[in-house]
RNA sequence: GAGCCAUUAGCUCAGUCGGUAGAGCACCUGACUUUUAAUCAGGGUGUCGCAGGUUCGAAUCCUGCAUGGCUCACCA
């Protein structure tokens, strides 16, 4: 059936060696072209889609189907393929799954079914027909007529084990989608859980708005930046680390209820919770403080564990997880009392902070102060316990450069972080609009960064003069959405989340 | 950036003590008109990640490199 003319005038001693599936699959290409077929097609007036014919047809019977024909015309890509001399079943996929079809050499007659016959597993085609069920009550599409839609030159990973090689699913993640049923599923749940948060911030008043990538300064967060240049103007420019402070710029401006969903990029490690460039979504609304950001926050991530759950009971990595608002409120310096007897409330002095650390073998870097002491304990003692939700409040000033100082307690502010699973997946406070102590927070990061802490912030003029114009009372809120996503979709690593995750060129 | 592990056919994986490379799927040839991990008969298609070294002989032992994974560090 199969002419390998191809193979003509190619070396004698590789003539049966060189018959690989490549080469099989160009061999097949030209025989197409032979036939004046074109193996490349054009578009096709799709009237169905496999889910469509699925749903339409269970309740039918075979009587009712062949008295009341149902006439359909759908597209994919071939996922399986079983010749039986004189028909032919195959499976094909379009973006819902997966639908039979078969083939009759006395329906199609010789040359069309010899053509069925010479398609592969991969080809796109397009095929038209009626639906019937088989004895085992599948339902099929008996295919009238069919169209090559485009040749696949290369063979698809088997279809039992899938394509596990993780290096192969991430540099060619079309493969992976194609194969692995479940990684499609991921990302149209991804998809789904940012639908679900535009609609439910949508609702709430906020305004959806784009900000710049690309910065002159980076800020809004302790991040190294990825560094770039601008030809035209002869600048350095960086990519942007946060969204907030162009944010809170538009809060001055009036927008008072204002969120971005975007890229972010830095400059730091990679591993299973980390990507160069990830996504985060930052919120700010004016007269609204970090109690007030707790609120959306649980009620936003329970309203999105419904949409795209149904339910706010989830397992990740086994651990069963209750998403259902509200959640535990914790102030830090209590959390760690709990974890360690240490009061940091009673604790005043950088160098009694330091002695307590040495006790309790909590590692420090040379330049940390009394604030950056009390956020060491956490992480080192606390961090890793907190499974179930909670909002971790009232992080120390230090390390909180654009937070409002707590009106009781000025060694702390008017922060939280949200935990789950040990994990941070948001970060939230009541917004610094005090002019003169931003500027004065800027310029203690400033000495920071002379002390070796290049993540330490920049000073941005610019937003300091935008405070000086006027900012409301505002709460602001991030959340990492890839860990988020992460998280509902019970996916261990931030690449499975990540359509196409930085790996090094191959 | 550090430690540990992995890399064998298109894919998923075996490969014992160092002795000519192996299975399933896919693929190729043939049979088969409701199969479905279709079945039956036949066929192995390979730079054992790369480069060196040890050895009569290396997929296997040693060194270096590359890529990936996990853990740690940094961070969200």
């Amino acid at each position: 059936m199969l002419i390998r003319d191809h193979e003509k005038g190619a070396n004698s001693e590789e003539s049966e060696s060189s018959v690989d599936v490549l080469s099989a699959r160009r061999a097949k290409l030209n025989e197409w072209y032979r036939l004046g077929v074109e193996p490349f097609g054009a578009r096709y007036e799709v009237t169905h889609r496999s889910a469509d014919i699925q749903r339409k047809a269970e309740p039918l019977s075979n009587e009712t189907l062949e008295t009341h024909k149902m006439n359909v015309k759908m597209a994919g890509r071939i996922m399986s393929f079983r010749g039986h001399g004189k028909a032919t079943f195959a499976h094909i996929m379009d973006m819902d799954g997966m639908i039979q079809v078969y083939a009759k050499l006395d329906q199609l007659g010789e040359g069309l079914y010899r053509q069925f016959e010479l398609l592969d597993i991969g080809d796109l085609i397009g095929v038209e027909g009626y639906v019937f069920k088989t004895r085992r009550g599948e339902t099929t599409i008996h295919i009238e007529r069919f169209t090559l839609l485009a040749k696949s030159l290369r063979p698809l990973p088997e279809k039992w084990h899938g394509l596990r090689d993780v290096e192969m699913r991430y540099r060619h993640r079309y493969v992976d989608l194609i194969v692995n049923p479940g990684v499609r599923e991921t990302f149209v749940t991804r998809s789904r859980i940012i639908q679900s948060m535009r609609r439910h911030l949508e609702a709430q008043g906020f305004l959806e708005v784009e900000t710049p990538t690309l910065h002159t300064v980076a800020g809004g967060a302790a991040a190294k930046p990825f560094r770039t240049h601008h030809h035209a103007l002869d600048m350095e420019l960086v990519l942007r680390i946060a969204l907030e402070l162009h944010l809170k710029r538009l809060i001055v401006g009036g927008l008072e209820r204002v969120y971005e969903i975007g890229r972010v990029y830095r400059n730091e490690g990679i591993s299973t919770r980390h990507n160069p460039e990830f996504t985060m979504m930052e919120l700010y609304a004016a007269y609204m403080d970090f109690q007030d950001m707790m609120r959306l926050t649980e009620e936003l991530i329970e309203q999105i564990a419904l949409d795209v759950r149904g339910t706010t009971e989830i397992e990740y990595n086994e651990q069963a997880l209750q998403l259902k608002a509200p959640w535990r409120r914790a102030h830090m310096v209590d959390l760690i009392r709990e974890a360690t007897g240490v009061d940091f409330f009673a604790v005043n002095d950088t160098e009694t902070a330091k002695h307590l650390a040495r006790e309790h073998g909590v590692h420090l870097q040379a330049m940390y102060e009394y604030g950056h002491i009390v956020n060491e304990f956490f992480e080192q003692k606390v961090e890793a316990t907190l499974v179930q939700p909670t909002f971790v409040y009232g992080h120390p000033v230090e390390i909180s450069p654009l937070a409002k100082k707590n009106a009781d307690d000025p060694r702390f502010t008017d922060r939280f972080e949200l935990f789950i699973m040990g994990r941070e997946y948001a970060n939230a406070f009541s917004e610094l609009n005090d002019p003169i102590d931003q500027r004065e927070r800027f310029l203690a990061q400033l000495e920071e960064r002379n002390k070796g802490n290049d993540e330490a912030h920049e000073m941005d003029e610019d937003f300091v003069m935008a405070l000086e114009y006027g900012m409301p009372p505002t709460g602001g809120l991030g959340i990492g959405v890839d860990r988020l996503v992460m998280l509902l979709t019970d996916q261990p690593s931030i690449r499975d989340v990540l359509l196409f995750p930085l790996l090094r060129p191959e």
